[in-house]
DNA sequence: GCCAACGTTGGC
DNA sequence: GCCAACGTTGGC
């Protein structure tokens, strides 16, 4: 199992609307950067993510799960982009900021932090536990602790 | 709203 | 294949 980060600037794609989607889950769309996109491609159905508002909100906000493979994207007809599903799982439940991110030794060489506008990113295991701990939830069960 | 960082495009 | 110009992202 792979562990991601989703960006989104909330008031295009909000974690509140993706949890409105529920387990039908939502086409990731509208990447156009080649990293992001590779990245999508090397995901797994049932990989897990962080839901991160951008631009408003500077926050992880919840838990994704990749809930279809990558596939042409239905925005465009340019067949380099594609994209994959992706359902709410839960809610972080104490929102872990950049800043936070920021101030933590242990996440120094996150992707967020070092790649700043990379909107699709891998996020190492160590990584993906220290954040869940911050926002207080397992980094399994995805149960507040 | 500004602007730095950085990815992409296109002329040569 | 280099690199300047340009566009976009995203923190502040």
């Amino acid at each position: 199992m792979n562990y991601w980060l989703f960006k989104s600037e909330p008031f295009k794609w909000s974690w509140e609307m993706q949890k409105a989607k529920g387990d039908a889950g939502e086409e990731w769309d509208g990447i156009r950067n080649y990293q992001a996109r590779n990245n999508m491609r090397e995901m797994k159905i049932g990989d897990k993510g962080f839901f991160y508002h951008s631009n408003e909100g500077l926050e992880i906000v919840g838990i994704v799960e990749v809930s279809a493979l990558s596939a042409p994207d239905s925005t465009t007809d340019d067949e380099r982009w594609d994209c994959v599903h992706i359902r709410a799982v839960a809610d972080v439940p104490r929102p872990v900021s950049l800043k936070e991110v920021k101030a933590n030794p242990k996440l120094s060489d996150m992707p967020l932090v070092t790649s700043m506008r990379l909107s699709v990113q891998p996020v190492p295991e160590k990584h993906w536990i220290e954040v869940c701990r911050m926002g207080g939830l397992d980094p399994v069960t995805f149960k507040p602790v």
